[in-house]
RNA sequence: GGCCGGGUAGCAAAGUGGUAAUGCACGGGACUGCAAAUCCUGCAUCGUCGGUUCGAUUCCGACCCCGGCCUCCA
C-alpha cells in the first residue's frame, strides 16, 4: 500500500510516510463558533473525515489521532455576542452544540480530541514568551507581534515572497509594527472584552496562536498532517507554521499540508451580504435530513477542486444514493455491517490523494454487480463489499428500509409534508392489491397516483408491493 | 499586480501519450396489466491556437474565459 497526498507546501503529490505508523497524527482547523455552520464549513469536515477513516483503515483504528479544534475566542465571537446581547459563553456553548448536531447529520466521526482555545491560554502565553525570548517577536504598545523578517523561509507554505505580501497589502499598517507583514500574537482587551492576565497586560491571543499551541499539546511539535480550507493557507497556516517552528528547535511542525477547495452556492461565493449563506441544517432539510446525500455530493468532486453546491445537485445526489440503497435493499441486506476489510479498489482510489469520485464510481459498479448477482451467496458477498466500501466514505450507514421510509431528523410538519404513517400506506397498498386482483386497474392506478401525490412511490415486485418516499 | 485552482457529453465528474470511467437526465429494448425498480443498449474527439511526437484530451508554449487567495473566512 502506498498512500499519496498532495502537499500544499511542495505543490506535488507525495508519498505519505507517517513519522510513526503506530501513531499517525492529523490536525484540522475546526470552526470559530459564532454562528451556525454553513455548507462551506461542511466540506473540510467531510473531506478530512474520509481521510481519518482511510488512515484508520490503513494504519489501524488505534493508531490514528485526529485533533480538530474549536475556536471559542475571537473578535467575530465578541461582535456576535454583542449583537445578540448574549454572554459569550452562552453563544459559544450554543453554537458548539449546534455544530456537533449538524455534522453528526453528515455522518462525520468525532475527532479523538476537540480542544478549545480558551482552555489553552496559559500555553499560548508561554509560547509567546518563548518567541520573544528567541527574538522572533516583540512587545509594542500592549501588543506582541511576530516579526516576520526574522524567519528565513516565511512564505514557504503559501508560496509568497515578502515583497509580494507588501505589494499586495491592502490594509493600513499599524504604526507599532516594525514590518508591515508582522502579525499579532497577543493583543490588549478592552475592559468589556474577554481577556486574560499576561506579562503584557490583560489581553487575548491572536488568531493563529491557538492552533500552534493546541497542535503541539495534543500531537507534539512534529506531526503528520495539517488540514483545512484553502483560504486558510494564507495567512492562518503560514503564520501558524512560523510561530510553531520559531518557538522550538529541531521540530518540523506539520509534514503534510492538505487543503480542500472552496464551495460556492448556485455559482456564487457564499456571503451574508449576498444572502446565500446556506447552513448545513437548511441544506439537509432539502433532502429531509438525509445527510448521506449531502455527503455524496461533497465527495463527488475531488477535494482540491472547487465545488458548486446546488439544490439540483443535492437532489441528484439523493437519487444516486437511492440507487445504492436500492441495490442493498434488493439484496435483502438489512444488516449494517460496519466492520470488515474494505474492497481493495476503493481503498486504492482513496490512497491516491483521496480520489473520492473514483471511489464512488466503484460503488456503482459494485451495486450493478450486486443487482445482477444470480444467487444469495454472491449477493451476500457483494452486499458486504459494497457496504464496507461505502462505509469508508461514510455512506450506506443506515438500513435501506430506514433510508427509503423515514423522514429523517427533520420536523415533517414544518416542511409541509403530511408524512403518512406506514400503517396507512400499507392499508392503501392492500386496497390497491385487491383492485389489481379484481383487474380493476383504473382503481389500482388511482390509489397509486394518490399516494404518489403524497410523495409515496410504489414498486410492484414478485414478493409484493413495496414503497418509498420520493424525496 | 502577485500567488493558486479550474475549463472533459444536457448537467455533474474521474482519467490517460495510443481515439475517454461513473452518476443523473434523455432515446431504444427486456421485464410489468400499466408503471416503478432492475438489466441490455444509444448519446462526448476532452476551452482556443501553435509546438514536441509515429500518435496528445493527456507533454510544452501562448492566448481566452471562470473561480479563489493576497483583509475576517472552511
Amino acid at each position: 500500500m502506498t498512500l499519496r497526498f498532495f502537499n500544499t507546501k511542495s505543490g506535488v503529490k507525495e508519498e505519505f510516510k507517517p513519522l510513526d505508523p503506530t501513531n499517525v497524527r492529523m490536525y484540522v482547523c475546526g470552526p470559530t463558533v459564532y454562528d451556525r455552520a454553513h455548507i462551506g464549513n461542511a466540506r473540510p469536515v467531510i473531506v478530512f473525515d474520509v481521510l481519518y477513516r482511510l488512515l484508520r483503515q490503513r494504519f489501524g483504528e488505534d493508531h490514528v489521532l485526529y485533533v480538530r479544534n474549536i475556536t471559542d475566542v475571537d473578535d467575530k465571537i465578541i461582535a456576535a455576542a454583542h449583537a445578540n446581547d448574549e454572554p459569550i459563553d452562552e453563544l459559544t456553548a450554543r453554537t458548539i452544540i449546534a455544530f456537533h448536531r449538524d455534522i453528526a447529520g453528515l455522518n462525520a466521526l468525532p475527532p479523538d480530541v476537540e480542544p478549545r482555545a480558551t482552555q489553552h491560554i496559559a500555553e499560548m502565553i508561554a509560547m509567546v514568551s518563548d518567541l520573544i525570548q528567541r527574538n522572533f517577536a516583540y512587545h509594542a504598545e500592549d501588543h506582541v507581534l511576530f516579526h516576520v523578517p526574522a524567519m528565513s523561509d516565511y512564505g514557504a507554505l503559501s508560496h509568497r515572497s515578502l515583497d509580494n505580501l507588501i505589494a499586495g497589502a491592502r490594509v493600513e499598517v499599524a504604526p507599532y509594527k516594525k514590518h508591515p507583514a508582522d502579525f499579532v500574537l497577543w493583543k490588549p482587551s478592552q475592559p468589556e472584552e474577554p481577556g486574560w492576565k499576561s506579562p503584557w497586560g490583560r489581553g487575548r491571543p491572536g488568531w493563529h496562536l491557538e492552533c500552534s499551541v493546541m497542535s503541539e499539546k495534543h500531537l507534539g511539535a512534529s506531526f503528520d498532517i495539517h488540514g483545512g480550507g484553502q483560504d486558510l493557507i494564507f495567512p492562518h497556516h503560514e503564520n501558524e507554521r512560523a510561530q510553531s517552528l520559531c518557538a522550538r528547535d529541531g521540530t518540523s511542525f506539520a509534514k503534510y499540508w492538505m487543503h480542500n477547495g472552496f464551495v460556492t452556492v448556485e455559482g456564487e461565493k457564499m456571503s451574508k451580504s449576498l444572502g446565500n449563506f446556506l447552513t448545513i441544517e437548511e441544506a439537509l432539510n432539502h433532502v429531509q435530513g438525509r445527510g448521506e446525500a449531502a455527503r455524496l455530493l461533497m465527495l463527488g468532486t475531488h477535494y482540491r477542486k472547487p465545488l458548486d453546491w446546488t439544490l439540483a445537485g443535492l437532489r441528484e445526489a439523493k437519487a444516486s444514493m437511492d440507487r445504492l440503497y436500492t441495490a442493498l435493499r434488493d439484496a435483502g441486506s438489512e444488516e449494517v455491517d460496519e466492520h470488515g476489510e474494505a474492497p481493495t479498489e476503493v481503498l486504492e482510489a482513496l490512497d491516491d490523494d483521496l480520489n473520492t469520485p473514483l471511489a464512488i464510481s466503484l460503488l456503482y459498479d459494485l451495486a450493478k454487480s450486486l443487482n445482477k448477482a444470480p444467487n444469495g451467496r454472491q449477493k451476500n458477498r457483494l452486499a458486504h463489499t459494497l457496504h464496507t466500501g461505502a462505509n469508508l466514505l461514510g455512506l450506506l450507514e443506515q438500513r435501506p428500509g430506514k433510508w427509503f421510509e423515514d423522514i429523517i431528523a427533520v420536523d415533517a410538519a414544518r416542511l409541509g409534508l403530511t408524512a403518512l404513517e406506514p400503517e396507512i400506506i400499507d392499508d392503501f397498498i392492500a386496497q390497491r392489491d385487491a383492485a389489481r386482483e379484481a383487474k380493476n386497474f383504473s382503481e389500482a392506478d388511482r390509489i397509486r397516483d394518490a399516494l404518489a401525490a403524497q410523495g409515496i412511490l410504489l414498486e410492484d415486485t414478485p414478493e409484493g408491493t413495496r414503497w418509498k418516499r420520493s424525496c
